[in-house]
RNA sequence: GGCCCCGUAGCUCAGCUGGAUAGAGCAACUGCCUUCUAAGCAGUAGGUCCUGCGUUCGAAUCGCAGCAGGGUCACCA
């Protein structure tokens, strides 16, 4: 590649000219900008200390010494400190040649045989239907599983579902008590949705048990613990875990209602796991860990019989590990499936999906595993993602202030039926066909809307507007490729082009050239965002190459371009942004559509 | 209170390891469809990059202090 060149050319002339050191790859290379011209640019005031000269004269020897010996290196200018260098086009001439007829553009070949990279995300409980939240923890978990695999990264995603513990009695207990054998079939509903509806019941009896102890002069604290609900729930708790065949029948006939209804979302989502883990196999995994701790004295028992870990002198607290009847905590379940994905994957990263509300968890999971001897610590990775906030604050479940997940899929389905309808381009569809187109785009606009966003910041979701059609969005990018696969269905089928053919030297203007560089930017582009697990950074590039491209699109007559030679040209360079569109937004796990 | 994250146009967001006159989209206003899909293109307007100090040839970017917002510090997960 060009730019890697050019850092080698750079370096050499450093040292030749001015004995100065610098590595290649350390050669701080820019793309000029817009404003100026050339392609590259070299700022060379880091130099001019060292070279004893003014910054004009060091930009000058040193373009003339890489002009002279790089042939692609057409010429150069200085702007005060600034090395600007031109690339011949026979240049770009032969990158579009190479990428012209390549379907996987931007995508590495995975090696099967690799250690695999292990993704946790999703990792629903079950006593809640998906909201808003859950959507950007779906959609950058798979997207960034996409990433990975682009970059050639053994990818295996796995979700550890939440399916047991005293949430999950509520929804239970609130269902014999109030339910009346309601069912997904009798009502109608979808299994998570009931199921929710349950967990919400609980609150509502809870609170009215706890303020009428409050009134007959209990503590708060206390009416919480004893609230009659409560305590039913608690007992719920142990008979599950002894195994009561009551219990357990009913747990699996509601989990698997939303297991149903979760299933249904994931699908139109799009997303998908390898391995699924079920807490209720794994809870009781890490307690061995825990005696392992304690032999090796890096854990410690108190009195009561609690087992700890202190991490005060990581400037962090005590942190509990077992309580004092011997049951484990999330941290300790945590331990295990680290051990047990780590062993069942022979893992070379354990990448988890989560929140950055629980940042402090990870940090501290992190740190025991390490004093637990295991050297695979640090290739836990927490991606840790901002939360998703309404205008009025976060979503909060019991205050009903959530974004419900199929909700919002339903309401993007529509707003897309509606764009289609107006502008009446799909008459000729089918209906299922139409219906499809809907789907692609609702979400197209959804997942962009989501993705397009640094995962590490909190985002804003304001439900009074809808998700937008047109500007920096899905459907935009989708509309490109459609027009682009319009122009190359013609160009093939109705002037017989054969896009396989060798294209001679063409004079190509400056739109042209500036799409044909984005294209060569690209696979930096996606190493980039791999190594900073960032799919809103291959949103902004698709974004801008789709307007670059639109600006080409919008001045160049392609298919009534008489040169037959440069018409191929310019159907090549086509067909390599959309084969370029369509992997990028496979990455992000949007789909895009032949026509719109 | 301890620790962590964050503050860029009216709104939503870009701005990679410091580099040229801080960029998009939405909203507002102008133009452009007898020509490859106008979900588009071209343009106008809109800024104390929270504040202050420091580091340096150079700071939205790095450091310190302050202000504002959020998260977290459970024998919950």
């Amino acid at each position: 590649m060009i730019d890697k060149d050019l850092q080698i050319a750079v370096s050499e002339a450093l040292k030749s000219l001015y004995n100065i050191e610098v590595a290649a790859e350390s050669v701080a290379l820019q793309k000029t900008k817009k404003e100026f011209v050339g392609d590259y640019t070299i700022v060379v005031f880091p130099f001019v200390k060292q070279a004893r000269k003014s910054p004009e004269a060091v930009a000058n020897e040193l373009g003339a010494a890489v002009k002279a010996s790089m042939p692609q290196v057409a010429d150069f200018n200085v702007i005060k400190g600034f090395l600007n260098f031109l690339i011949c086009d026979d240049y770009w001439k032969s990158f579009t040649d190479s990428i012209a007829n390549d379907s996987t553009i931007g995508l590495k070949k995975v090696d099967t045989n690799a250690a695999p990279v292990v993704i946790e995300y999703s990792s629903p409980n079950t006593n809640k239907p998906l909201h808003l939240g859950h959507i950007r923890n779906n959609l950058l978990g798979w997207s960034v599983a996409q990433l990975l695999t682009a970059n050639g990264r053994n990818v295996k995603k796995v979700n550890l579902v939440n399916d047991r513990g005293i949430h999950i009695c509520k929804s239970m207990l609130a269902w014999l008590r109030y339910g009346n054998g309601e069912t997904p079939e009798s009502s109608g509903m979808k299994g998570d949705h009931l199921v929710g509806k349950y967990y919400v019941e609980f609150d509502k009896h809870y609170k009215e048990e706890i303020r009428e102890l409050i009134d007959k002069g209990m503590e708060e604290e206390q009416a919480k613990k004893e609230a009659p609900l409560m305590v039913e729930a608690q007992k719920m708790l142990k008979r599950w875990e002894e195994g009561d065949k009551e219990i357990r029948d009913l747990w699996e006939k509601m989990n698997g209602w939303v297991y149903a209804g979760f299933d249904e979302t994931y699908k139109k989502m799009g997303v998908g796991f390898d391995k699924i883990y079920y807490e209720s196999n794994t809870y009781l995994l890490g307690k061995e860990l825990v005696q392992k701790g304690l032999d090796m004295g890096v854990l410690f028992r108190k009195e009561d019989g609690s087992v700890w870990c202190d991490l005060t002198d990581a400037g962090l607290d005590q942190k509990l590990l077992l309580r004092k009847d011997g049951t484990s905590v999330y941290m300790t379940q945590d331990l295990g499936t680290a051990l047990l994905r780590h062993n069942d994957f022979g893992a070379d990263q354990l990448i988890y999906v989560v929140g950055n509300e629980q940042d402090y968890h990870f940090q501290v999971l992190k740190i025991i595993l390490g004093r637990l001897g295991f050297d695979w610590a640090d290739k836990v990775y927490h991606l840790s993602y901002g939360m998703v906030e309404l205008p009025n604050g976060k979503m909060k479940s019991r205050e009903g202030t959530v974004v419900d997940a199929d909700d919002l899929i339903e309401e993007m389905e529509k707003t897309a039926e509606e764009m289609c309808r107006e502008r009446g381009k799909n008459d000729e569809m089918t209906a299922e066909e139409q219906k499809e187109l809907y789907h692609i785009l609702a979400l197209g606009a959804l997942k962009y809307f989501i993705l397009k966003v640094d995962p590490t910041k909190t985002m804003l979701f304001n439900p009074a507007e809808s998700i937008d059609f047109n500007g920096n969005t899905g459907p935009f990018i989708q509309y490109t490729y459609a027009r682009i696969r319009s122009i190359v269905r013609k160009a093939v089928g109705e002037k017989g082009l054969d896009l396989t053919a060798k294209c001679d030297n063409v004079a190509m203007n400056e739109k042209e050239r500036e799409v044909i560089k984005m294209l060569h930017d690209m696979p930096a582009v996606v190493e980039q965002a791999a190594a900073s697990y960032s799919p809103a950074m291959i949103a902004n590039f698709t974004f801008d190459l789709a307007k670059a491209f639109n600006s080409f699109y919008q001045d160049t007559p392609i298919l009534r371009e008489t040169d037959s030679n440069r018409m191929l040209f310019l159907v090549q360079l086509c067909a390599a942004v959309s084969n370029s569109i369509k992997n990028m937004m496979w990455i992000l796990g949007i789909e895009v559509p032949e026509r719109m």
